[in-house]
RNA sequence: GCGGGCGUGGUGGAAUUGGUAGACACGCCGGCUUUAGGUGCCGGUGGCGAAAGCUAUGGGGGUUCGAGUCCCUCCGCCCGCACCA
């Protein structure tokens, strides 16, 4: 074998590269007057910690191969790359070894940088930046500015996840199980003034507009339960000793004539004082105690038993002025609905557990069909023991019939509660966004006046929180006058919660220069929302949630083109990369290194390997058999077209075609027909790869024959030219051999209809749905001339003899199945 | 407990609308080339069987001329939510 056909990755990725990177070949302008289509593909930006990691290659493999398939089928393509930069990480980091969270961030960037650089995705580099550079976080202050403005930024004290080990609080989508997310701690609740945003008043339309976007099921059934909408009524039951009105949430008003008891959460406000003059002081105050103090998680074990204690007072039942016995118990929660509930032991499973442990009475209300009578019952049926009116009405019905009824005499009205909260935002670390907010004695919360942004992140000794933001130090920097009355006052030390950071990233891509403005309206029309938007499972709440807040907040602020309201058109979910079926991790030692994998194999192997190993939305297992497997062949096809560029004529394709001729261009038409299908309809790159090996596997010696080889550098050249989604490196360089032509500059293949139509076809004879024969039939025959090719075949007849044949079954062009007796 | 997903050779996976199960690879076996091979090429490879053939997509049942695909049921694994009234 000649050694100038050696395949040689180290010598050609960074050949590519040079040129991509001269000629800034990925680079797109925002003034363009270009006639093509805009497409916007997306990777979820890296946090730049350390070396990027396995799940990196995959995710920006799978992007690159989107925005090249966009960009050679005509569309103009925005593939932008940037950083979330602030984050805990670089902190702890510095905590430990006194190196400011920029360098070590700034050095990871760096890293990163290169080795997007070596894998050879096509990024725009003009439209990079950190989210920890002043020129960006100055608009991230913007719009916290822009939200405080209009009351969707707000201060409040209130119960928070306090994390003991990070020192920070965390929002409700940070906490799991009880526990830190990333510190893995059991929170705390804390009594804190906070910073939040109002995500709630956007409840409805995150839930509505998931219907407008093409993203997995599961991720928007994910969000819909987050959001945990509830359609019920508000019922106010009256505490007649004190005077007071107590307002319970409901989803079951048709089963209000079977309270029999009233409970409210250990955090109620008014437990202690409902309890006073009653004897049952000392009790409520211990209980109450307890609950309060015990860890959140063991007291949200639905399979713990049931406590609680009575209070002494009694409410009355709106719908019968029964008087329902008061009690605290902790299987109620102040933080849904309003902290208190009717009991409807028959009804529901947890009363019903609850009526047994105090020993209360059970009342059905509803009849079950089928005729059981096991309680708790919580289907359908008709109204029983009710009210004359209701009674024999079905419980549907009667819900809404007693809503109406209830609103009627002023005792409740129909109403929805929502799961999800305000999105907490205040962080007590350093390496974050600082909220551009000044505190003064007498003006209150007082916004940074714009011309004063950025609020630049000060420089601190110490960056161990100790319960407090470390900014609070800067004394320096604290200390300001008040924008407001220019008297003495405080900036707010908490910095913002980084999601905050990544929520807009990607409008900032669009106009990624402007010192003016955080983008122009006309850019982001331009380009938003983004077409694909691609990234891990783990985000599905937290990030996409926000995101989608954030668009929507922007655009009723007028800061958004209208009919821009969500971020995202579509979303792909990749899958992770295991080996041995466990998680990479360096406790495990079982890490692949993207570094270690390039220098072996070159990153075009790296690349096709993880898009072959099986389809990218599930997770797969690696192989470094595999991947050598994947080397191989790009060697054999480079060698190959490396061997047809200097060895064939450069023949163009002959106008008669050979039997052999056909058979390769056939072959290659199918496969344009399958690699376009399975990247423009799904994400199937595994199926694509292999139509490409299957075509390249026709062009061998031994198999092409005695094609022409014109159609040899056609089938070589388009196996190059559809492979360069994934291998860009030595597919350009495959196909610049063969036609001296730049392969990302060609539009992508077409397959032509006359070659996908076969003059014959292999006919599949069954006898009772088994296979017995195959013979070659003209494609089109009638069922009449298949039917008897497929009797004429010696082992079907020897199925046939000593049948009655019953029926004939023909699908046209694929298979005749004879039923006998 | 509720919701969602998945189960196919020794391995990763393919089968897109109910129509040839196992494409394409990895691994393995045999052969050739090579001073040598972590190279290249050729052939074989679900199981049983000498063959004809039989059998096979987690188990069982059903619908159908025909089921990996649809329906019922059971088992196993993974993910999400979980006292949300």
């Amino acid at each position: 074998m000649p050694t100038e056909y050696r395949y040689d990755p180290a010598e050609i990725e960074p050949r590519w590269q040079r040129v991509w990177a001269d000629e800034g070949t990925w680079e797109v302008s925002n003034d363009s007057t270009d006639p093509r289509a805009t497409s916007y593909v997306l990777e979820m930006l890296p946090y730049p910690s350390g070396e990027p990691h396995i799940g990196h290659l995959k995710v920006y493999s799978v992007g690159d191969a989107v925005a090249h398939f966009h960009r050679r089928t005509g569309r103009r393509v925005l593939h932008p790359m940037g950083y979330d930069a602030f984050g805990l990480p670089a902190e702890n980091h510095a905590i430990k070894t006194g190196q400011h969270p920029r360098e070590s961030t700034n050095a990871s960037i760096a890293a990163f940088q290169k080795h997007f650089r070596e894998w050879g995705i096509s990024i725009d580099w003009t439209r990079e930046f950190g989210t920890h550079e002043p020129r960006v976080y100055r608009w991230t202050q913007w719009i916290f500015l822009e939200l405080f403005k209009r009351g969707l930024a707000y201060q409040k004290q209130a119960a928070v996840n306090w994390d003991p080990v990070e020192e920070t609080v965390l929002a409700n989508e940070q906490v799991k199980d009880g526990r830190g997310e990333r510190s893995g701690a059991l929170v705390e609740v804390r009594q804190l003034k906070q910073w939040f945003f109002r995500i709630t008043d956007y409840a409805d339309r995150l839930l509505d507009d998931l219907a407008t976007i093409r993203w997995p099921e599961h991720v928007k059934t994910m969000q819909r339960n987050w959001i945990g909408r509830s359609e019920g009524a508000e019922v106010v039951f009256r505490c007649g000793e004190l005077g007071i009105d107590y307002p319970v949430f409901t989803t079951r008003p048709d089963t209000l004539f079977g309270a029999t008891f009233f409970v409210m959460a250990p955090e109620h406000p008014d437990v202690q004082r409902l309890a006073e003059g009653t004897g049952q002081e000392e009790a409520v105050r211990d209980y109450v105690n307890h609950a309060l103090t015990s860890d959140k998680q063991l007291r949200g074990d639905v399979d713990k038993p049931k406590t609680g204690v009575a209070l002494g007072r009694s409410v009355t039942n709106p719908v019968n002025g029964e008087q329902l016995p008061m009690y605290v118990a902790d299987y109620v929660l102040m933080e849904y609905g309003t902290g208190a509930i009717m009991a409807v032991p028959a009804h529901d499973e947890r009363d019903f557990a609850a009526a047994q442990a105090f020993d209360l009475p059970v009342r059905r209300v509803i009849e079950d069909p089928s005729g059981a009578d096991e309680l708790p019952y919580v289907g359908n049926g008709p109204l029983v023991n009710s009210n004359p009116e209701f009674d024999g009405m079905h419980n549907r019905e009667a819900l809404r019939a007693i809503v109406q009824w209830l609103d009627r005499d002023g005792k409740g009205h129909a109403s929805v509660n929502y799961r999800l909260r305000d999105w907490l935002i205040s962080r007590q670390r350093y390496w974050g966004t600082p909220i551009p907010i000044i505190h003064c004695p007498s003006c209150g919360a007082v916004a940074v006046p714009e011309v004063d942004l950025p609020v630049l992140l000060p420089d601190v000794e110490d960056y161990k929180p100790k319960g407090r933001s470390p900014l609070a130090a800067a004394e320096d920097w604290v200390n300001v006058a008040c924008p407001s009355c220019g008297g003495a006052a405080k900036r707010e030390t908490d910095t913002m919660d980084t999601f905050v950071d990544s929520s807009w990233y990607f409008l900032r891509y669009c106009d990624a220069a402007n010192d003016e403005a955080a983008w122009s309206k006309a850019a982001v029309a331009q380009w938003m929302p983004v077409d694909q938007y691609i990234g891990g499972v783990e985000h599905a709440i937290l990030h996409l949630l926000y995101a989608r807040f954030f668009t929507k907040a922007l655009a009723d602020l007028g800061h958004l083109p209208p009919e821009v309201q969500e971020p995202f058109a579509a979303l792909f979910t990749q899958g992770m990369i295991l080996r041995d079926g466990e998680k990479m991790s360096k406790s495990r030692g079982n890490v692949v290194s993207p570094s270690t994998l390039v220098e072996r194999f070159g990153a075009d192997t790296a690349r096709c390997y993880i898009l072959f190993i099986g389809p990218p939305d599930q997770d797969a297992d690696w192989s470094d058999s595999g991947a050598e497997g994947m080397h191989r062949f790009l060697g054999r096809l480079w060698r190959s077209c490396a061997e047809a560029a200097a060895e064939l004529p450069d023949h163009p394709i002959p106008d008669e075609l050979g039997a052999d001729d056909e058979r390769l261009l056939r072959k290659a038409h199918w496969a344009i027909e399958k690699v376009t299908n399975d990247m423009r309809e799904r994400f199937n790159f595994n199926t694509a790869i292999a139509a490409v090996m299957e075509l390249y596997n026709e062009t061998t010696p031994a198999k092409r024959g005695d094609a022409a080889p014109g159609s040899v550098r056609f089938a070589l050249s388009t196996a190059a030219s559809m492979l360069s989604p994934f291998a860009p490196h030595v597919s350009a360089d495959a196909y610049h051999l063969l036609t001296g032509e730049r392969v990302w500059e060609q539009p992508w293949p077409a397959a032509d209809p006359a070659l996908l139509e076969a003059a014959s076809f292999e006919l599949v004879c069954q006898v009772n749905g088994k296979v017995r024969d195959r013979v070659a039939a003209p494609t089109g025959a009638a069922r009449e001339q298949l039917v008897a090719l497929a009797r004429a075949r010696a082992k079907v007849q020897a199925h046939l003899d000593g049948h009655d044949v019953v029926k004939e079954i023909v699908v046209p062009d694929k298979l005749v199945n004879i039923v006998v007796r």
